[in-house]
DNA sequence: CGCCCTGTGTGTAAACACAGGGCGGTGCGTTACT
């Protein structure tokens, strides 16, 4: 709950660290005021501690390390993930009187680059901004390492566990970057990150012994809701009208550029200002379609996943989903970006089952065990430190592709990054087992996202209170009725009729009192448990007729009270091991159909 | 995993049913050519 503004100034004893703070942040940027959890993370920032910060977007993140970094020797590196995000940063910090920014990246002419880099070394800016491809160059690292960064912020943190295994594979490389600066303070910042989500972030920047600022998720004045079809068509025609009814403007969300389009197009029949939105647009549309939608020029943007990032629109009052999202991480992400002024605002959700089988193939990915093979051969003949890119010559695979399959030697345990940032064999695994481990770590990964899906299912398919599962799969509990959700809404209706009936049948019967759950409290969430097939888990969260356990192998899965109470199926792990605890859960070959 | 498109088959004209193949999301950076 971020309840009223405190002033960092006032009050008798006041932290000095504090009153420094709100000082710079007085009068370098004009902030008469900052919010608790700012302050508090500020003031983690400044005294050098490693921080992780979630907190919704418009609650001042960026401040977190604005502020600080003027009183901190040496510029802030910022890791951010769009060279569009770099830039409006850039221009925000050039129009205030607080220092500069500067950005370097692949869109910048060289003369502006060079100009940048001028500018970090001679202090005349306080803060660069790069993407985490452009510190996978050696010579950008040790170009920042003589400027003597006390600051690593890394912005958008959740990128490092949903991209960092395929897609973009050089965010899991920060912790090398980190360590090759000569660890200055690591802060990471993000708006949505679930518990485990939050950990990743930790381990694989490296943090050490992290400040954790974790605002609260609840937003009430999101009205939750899903509906359910069988039809396709009778589908697409629902999200036609709805996106018609709602009040301007909105988002709707497509699982591909096709519907974007043909969704669009529909919208617009209808008489809708509409535009679709994906990575497929060039370049020039993309931004015109971004600045008419939060110029207020446009009823609906209808978009891919690539919609979004960086947008704070205050006044968006819905975000429809015309396919069923990845994730429950991705879902509370996107309809995040509706209702940020606090006005009501709607999130539905229309779930075909059908839709679940494109993001099952999204999710489907795994590496070749004869690459890795390669790689991790060519490592172990080399016998010397070998930099990525002489690996890149030799194996002849493209950045990612090498990159990602790194990664997963490193997690395999077969090979370890120098403080250079080259590469050496580690253990003394052969290639081809060392592939195998690699492999399993990626099945084990793969595991993860899709039972992360089969959350989203959950979602969909509950039936009940909608917040409380989300809510509960952020780790925040939560009693229903949340009173805005389509289950609570609908309960309320029901129980307007059945007071009547229950006074009735009260008369009748006399026993009043709810039947006890037995044993049900064992499982609280944050409990640690162990399950016969799936091995040690985590309970995320619990509700009236289920327990939810992140398993350590297989990820995500619900449980129903009934069988975990009547059958047995979980123990407590304490409970059950001498010593035998924590340890790898190496044992269990764990190849259950799943879902 | 489910879709959409294409090509084939049917049976003699046109349209329709069905099988098989390919495709589907996020961005950085670099490079070759207008």
């Amino acid at each position: 709950m971020s309840d009223a503004c405190e002033s960092a100034g006032t009050g008798a004893d006041v932290d000095p660290t504090l009153a420094r703070l709100g000082r710079v942040a007085a009068d370098v940027f004009g902030w008469d005021e900052l919010r608790p959890g700012q302050a508090e993370a500020m003031r983690q920032v400044l005294r050098g501690r490693d921080t992780l910060v979630v907190m919704p977007t418009g609650a001042g993140k960026s401040a977190v390390y604005q502020v600080p970094a003027v009183l901190l020797p040496g510029p802030a590196v910022v890791v951010s993930p769009l060279v569009a995000l770099q830039r409006d940063q850039v221009e925000g910090l050039s129009e205030s009187d607080a220092p500069d920014a500067v950005a370097v990246n692949s869109d910048q002419a060289a003369g502006e680059t060079a100009e940048a880099w001028r500018a970090v070394h001679e202090g005349d800016a306080e803060y660069l901004l790069l993407s985490p491809e452009q510190l996978a160059k050696d010579e950008v690292v040790e170009r920042l390492a003589r400027t003597g960064p006390s600051l690593f912020v890394v912005d958008e943190a959740q990128c490092v566990s949903s991209w960092g295994h395929d897609f973009r594979p050089d965010y899991l490389r920060l912790g090398h970057v980190v360590e090759r600066l000569d660890r200055p303070t690591v802060l990471a910042l993000t708006a949505t990150a679930a518990p485990p989500v939050r950990e990743e972030i930790v381990e694989r920047l490296g943090m050490a012994d992290p400040a954790r600022i974790v605002a609260g998720f609840d937003r009430p004045n999101l009205r939750l809701e899903v509906r359910s079809f069988r039809d396709d068509e009778e589908k697409r025609r629902a999200v036609a009208e709805r996106a018609a009814e709602e009040p301007k403007p909105g988002i709707v969300y497509t699982a591909t550029r096709r519907e974007a389009e043909e969704y669009a197009a529909r919208l617009t029949e209808l008489g809708l200002s509409a535009v679709a939105y994906h990575a497929g647009l060039r370049a020039a549309e993309r931004s015109r379609a971004h600045d008419a939608f939060l110029d207020g020029e446009l009823d609906v943007v209808v978009a891919t996943s690539a919609f979004g990032m960086g947008i704070d629109k205050p006044d968006v009052r819905f975000v429809l989903h015309a396919s069923v999202p990845g994730s429950p991480d991705a879902y509370y992400q996107e309809i995040g970006r509706a209702g940020r002024d606090g006005a009501p605002a709607s999130a539905a959700l229309h779930y075909r089952p059908e839709d679940l089988g494109l993001r099952r193939f999204f999710s489907g990915g795994r590496p070749r065990t004869k690459t890795l093979a390669d790689v991790a051969a060519r490592i172990r003949r080399h016998g010397a430190p070998l930099s990525t890119a002489r690996l890149r010559e030799l194996t002849g695979l493209s950045a990612n592709r090498l990159t990602a399959a790194v990664n997963l030697l490193e997690e395999a345990g077969a090979v370890t990054t120098t403080a250079d940032g080259e590469l050496l064999p580690a253990g003394d695994l052969r290639p081809k087992e060392a592939a195998e481990r690699a492999v399993e770590a990626a099945e084990t990964r793969r595991r993860l996202e899709r039972s992360r899906l089969e959350m989203m299912r959950g979602y969909a398919e509950t039936a009940g209170c909608r917040r409380r599962f989300l809510l509960g799969y952020f780790g925040e509990e939560y009693e229903p009725p949340c009173g805005n959700c389509d289950i609570c809404l609908a309960e309320e209706r029901r129980e307007e009729g059945r007071e009547e009936f229950e006074r009735l049948a009260r008369e009748r019967d006399d026993h009043g009192g709810e039947a006890p759950r037995p044993d049900a409290g064992r499982f609280r969430t944050g409990a640690r448990v162990l399950h016969r097939e799936w091995g040690e888990g985590l309970v995320m969260s619990e509700e009236e007729d289920r327990v939810t356990v992140l398993f350590d192998t297989v990820g995500y899965r619900a449980l129903s009270l009934e069988a975990v109470v009547g059958q047995g199926l979980l123990t407590l792990a304490d409970e059950n091991a001498d010593g035998a605890g924590g340890a790898d859960g190496a044992g269990g070959g764990a190849e259950e159909g799943g879902g």
